[in-house]
RNA sequence: GGGCUGUUAGCUCAGUCAGGUAGAGCAACGGACUCUUAAUCCGUCGGCCAGGGGUUCAAAUCCCUUACAGCCCGCCA
């Protein structure tokens, strides 16, 4: 079998190891994030790696759950220095009540009283909303449970009670994968009664009532500095805390039956390993079959809600159709990718490639399996939404504008000029069925948004007023002639050819003629081709502008 | 210090698992379309596949090693 042939999509890999082990229906695939501030396009890889990976296998017939847990019962441990409000804009402390925050360090996300306008009774319900929000800007259909429910539904009852038995395994085992596990190491954090923080200080455990004591010592922040706890003394059921994370992790396996979980490259070396065996030998359960990615990373730095920054999924619909941010995550997990979003014009190309590729319409093949396994997938609900679930037969006659020139076209926001210009550089047909057009000039909007954010030179904006411009006899005398050329009506096949004629015969360069004309209609020395342009144009406004007339 | 992942053309990336003559797009440059102006088409340039060593008839691919980047081995995800 030839080389190129044997080229698979990773998820159709990764689909073949869980396919080989045997498995109840339906399969459960998870993924999880813990609400601790604005969710940003890495989280994403939580929802986004499982969605290839529960899709490929219901292709294959099985029924797939995919779930999500937002791990809320987690503490605020950090105060984030920008935030997300419930309209995806970025906020600083100083717009929200940061003393809410500040007088819960340590207190889970749940029970932490929402700072934002947004509906939400807690904190952890306004981020968990959105990262809903953010799986549905993917068009990704996931099932969400809060660990607090869970906690507080008892559903880890049987997995605190089974690590709790087994104290002296349980160290035992943590010991191998981390340094200084004390010998009076408890899985388990319960929540002090009083002052509601997930706190140290267990002195007893009573396994007959199930219950644990403690006095409130406090618990350790993001730096690993400890704050004092209130010094209450109290008792706690195993549904008043939680489980610390390197067993919360495989206690989820087995409560909620997780058959496959992709996680980030910090779980790689660190709670993976421990993990695995924490499955087997506290819990009883074979581990899930995992997959590590890559982190992002945006100018070469990785994303941090904390540090603001970050590319929330918002920031990239602005700019790309949902079907390229499902296109992004559907590239090989194992390469750190950095974020450029000035650049993102070259994904766009990379991602109307890859769909000429399905189609079979490009010369050159880079790795048409992984296409023709992918691309279906990717542009699911895209497909769905023009032309109707799975037709992609129908979807082929769809048509894109290339990014950079949907960028120069949204230098008029008049959707009829937009078709018009992309009509006469035959982008597309007039014949052509609604939603070819609508799906197609759907890109100008966002390829306009790209050029404003970036000021890149896509940036064009007809000027409202005629910019201030010295104008000397002859190219004075040139636009004269153009504009009443213009005047007469012409296709912007004889109106590019009059450029050339009026410059030459007015002795005037070529390319400062051009630029003279770029001056005028957009204060920029270049633009996009002139005599289409001049011709889409209002025809009024063309020639008043010519004149310096307005 | 130990471990995991990555490093391929100026840029963005395929190709590495199962070794078989280094690929694409963009950019650049040249040309065509009566036309330096973001469309289209043709062409050119561009790489010791991060460096070194090994295995092999054959290595971007396997092994060892070095460098660089990110992460883990405290807490937390």
């Amino acid at each position: 079998m030839s080389k190129e042939a044997d080229r698979r999509f990773w998820a159709e890999k990764i689909s073949d190891e869980i396919e080989n082990r045997k498995l109840e229906d339906p399969i459960v695939i998870k993924g999880a994030v813990s609400p601790s501030g604005s969710p940003h396009l890495g989280h994403l890889n939580e929802i986004m790696r499982g969605y290839y990976v529960a899709e490929v296998l219901r292709g294959r017939g099985y029924s797939v759950r995919q779930i999500f847990t937002s791990d809320d019962k987690d503490a605020l441990r950090k105060i984030p220095n920008i935030l997300t409000d419930e309209n995806w804009d970025l906020v600083g402390l100083g717009d929200i009540d940061a003393k809410v925050l500040g007088k819960n360090l340590g207190v889970p996300y749940s029970e932490i009283p929402n700072p934002f306008n947004s509906e939400y009774k807690s904190y952890g319900d306004h981020f968990t909303a959105l990262l809903k929000e953010s799986a549905e800007m993917a068009g990704v259909p996931i099932e969400f449970i809060s660990t607090t429910d869970m906690y507080n539904e008892g559903a880890f009852d049987e997995t605190v009670r089974e690590a709790l038995q087994n104290l002296s395994k349980v160290r035992e085992i943590l010991s191998k994968y981390q340094r200084n596990v004390s010998e009076d190491y408890i899985p388990f954090i319960p929540q002090c009664e009083k002052c509601r923080r997930l706190t140290t200080g267990v002195k007893r455990i009573d396994m007959e009532l199930e219950v644990i004591e403690y006095e409130c010592e406090g618990f350790a922040d993001a730096e690993g500095s400890r704050m004092g706890g209130c010094g209450h003394r109290g008792v706690a059921t195993f549904r008043e805390g939680k489980l610390s994370w390197r067993f919360e992790w495989p206690a989820d396996w087995k409560v909620l039956k997780i058959d496959f979980e992709p996680f980030g490259k910090d779980h790689a070396e660190g709670s993976w390993p421990s993990g695995q065996e924490i499955a087997r030998e506290i819990f009883g359960i074979e581990p899930p079959i995992p997959m590590v990615y890559e982190w992002f990373t945006i100018g070469g730095k990785a994303l941090s809600s904390s540090k603001g920054n970050i590319v929330t999924i918002r920031d990239l619909v602005e700019l790309v159709e949902p079907e390229i941010v499902r296109y992004f995550f559907a590239k090989n997990p194992n390469k750190q990718r950095d974020l450029n979003l000035e650049k993102i014009d070259i994904l766009v190309d990379e991602f109307d490639e890859f769909e000429r590729e399905y189609y079979g319409e490009n010369s050159q093949k880079i790795s048409p399996n992984v296409s023709m396994s992918a691309y279906p997938m990717v542009v699911k609900n895209t497909v769905e939404k023009w032309v109707g679930e799975g037709d992609l037969g129908a979807f082929k006659s769809r048509r894109r504008i290339p990014y950079r020139f949907a960028a120069a076209l949204g230098m008029n926001d008049d959707r009829n000029l937009q078709i018009e210009i992309a009509n006469r550089r035959k982008i597309i047909d007039k014949d052509m069925e609604d939603w070819v057009t609508s799906l197609a000039i759907g890109r100008v909007e966002r390829g306009r948004q790209w050029a404003e954010n970036y000021q890149n030179e896509y940036n064009y904006q007809l000027s409202r007023k005629v910019p201030e411009i010295e104008i000397d006899g002859e190219i004075g005398r040139a636009l004269e002639e153009l504009a009443s050329f213009v005047e007469e009506g012409h296709n912007e096949v004889e109106i590019q050819e009059a450029i050339y004629e009026i410059a030459k015969n007015n002795e005037i360069e070529i390319g400062q003629f051009f630029e003279v004309n770029y001056r005028l209609l957009f204060a920029q020395e270049r633009g996009p081709r002139l005599g289409p342009l001049l011709a889409a144009l209002d025809r009024e406004f063309v020639v008043m502008r010519l004149r310096r007339e307005g």
